[in-house]
DNA sequence: GCAAAAGTGTTGTGTATACACCCATGG
DNA sequence: CCATGGGTGTATACACAACACTTTTGC
């Protein structure tokens, strides 16, 4: 068993990290949806384009850290979030487990875009570190497979929408064309939705109905682990 | 940022652990059938069955220490290794974060259990502690899930086998009984089996044909990411 | 010849795809 | 009246579930 503490030349007590630990960091995908296509908030590090990092401090959960880090990227709007996957990097020195998340913002939420991240496009980041982009690639690709079988295409719209803007949404992401007719059918069929009553008109033409997800919905987790839904303890401020 | 070395008393550099970071722990979920059913393999902690585990040390990636864990437990004949979901538990003094993985061993394998491992039935392993119960508990979700899409149910039978077995496997796991005909006409549609030309007679009653999965399919991956396959680093030994 | 597991087809039901036209509005 | 996007139905192919009998062997 390894020691894991000392006394340092002042005589006090310090916690050792047996260099044989690593460190722990979470980093965040957040993706939004604009009309200039699928967006991705960065932040720069060293000159280049980063995703969102933090370090968890003791006790604090992995959960919470993502939230923290979402919550410094824009407001506190409801959000979806995601563990994707833990990666280790990094060697002797500075060996790193990362902690990914998947986090989906509105449109509105994005706009507004207080923190230091800024939006780029998903296909013109410029260039990120290696891992990052094996992140951000993952990220992408559950993101895509998630269209098809949950409801988080919701997550990147404002509370009420129209069938189009949602079509947009899952033609953006999935780069490519939906059939019209298919994909009400199907989106009606899923029962998530509720007509709202009103419409909108916009331009010279038919206006639309306007739907939102039915509250009993509202935070749809499928596939992800019931104990993923910890309690975000509250945890010192930063 | 964080001061990360101090100096002890004898004037020697050593790494601080500012008390802030949680420790990194690997936890492997293994899972063996057997004709008593499913198995998992436990190892007595505080005398409680617990899952395997193991802290990496610096530079090591988590596949490594996954893989280390497993080669502890059993024999290096091929297995199947999945990254599962990383959970944080513990709090101010302990807190620690968990990544955990799946893994699968064929039954014979699993018959020289030459690691400190014990083989409990998943219905009956005795109480362990909450953090290991909801990470089995979501092993076999995926287990479960994974069964219908993928091919890894291959990895709990010897290289040869007879399609009844095949199916039994599917029951064990599954806990419920599935239908002959529509097995083997979704398992011959998949297209991964190929007729070793062999049969093996048992009992009085017709012989059955052994097939064996074809090496293209060997290491299905599917949906795991690309770079969750990285190269396992060979590290210090311990 | 009988017990015991291996092996094999058909039918219905639901689900996904391909595809083209009328509707309501603004200007 | 026309340009623009909103909204609707049908025919076809494919995947999945239910279901029962014949074959080959050991004894």
């Amino acid at each position: 068993m390894e020691k894991l503490t000392a006394v340092d030349q002042q005589g006090r007590r310090v916690r050792l990290c047996p260099n044989s630990v690593p460190r722990v960091d979470v980093r965040l995908v957040l993706f939004t949806v604009r009309e200039s296509g699928l967006l991705i908030a960065l932040q720069e590090r060293d000159g280049r384009p980063a995703l969102p990092r933090w370090t968890p401090i003791l006790g604090e959960s992995l959960d919470a850290v993502a939230t923290h880090i979402l919550d410094d990227q824009i407001g506190s709007s409801e959000r979806y979030l995601e563990q994707l996957y833990s990666i280790s990097h990094g060697s002797e020195g500075n060996g790193t487990v990362s902690v990914t998340y998947l986090s989906l913002a509105r449109a509105e939420a994005a706009e507004t875009s207080p923190g230091p991240a800024t939006w780029f496009n998903v296909n013109a980041p410029g260039e990120f570190s290696s891992v990052d982009q094996m992140i951000v690639d993952y990220a992408l690709l559950r993101l895509r497979a998630k269209l098809g079988y949950t409801a988080i295409a919701f997550h990147l719209l404002p509370r009420s929408f129209t069938l189009s803007e949602l079509q947009a949404v899952y033609e953006v992401v999935l780069d490519r064309e939906v059939d019209k007719r298919n994909f009400r059918r199907r989106i009606h069929a899923a029962g998530l939705l509720e007509a709202t009553g009103e419409s909108r008109r916009e331009g010279s033409h038919r206006p639309a109905r306007l739907y939102r997800l039915q509250v009993a919905h509202d935070t749809e987790t499928y596939l992800t682990p019931a104990w993923a839904t910890q309690p975000v303890r509250k945890v010192a401020t930063r």
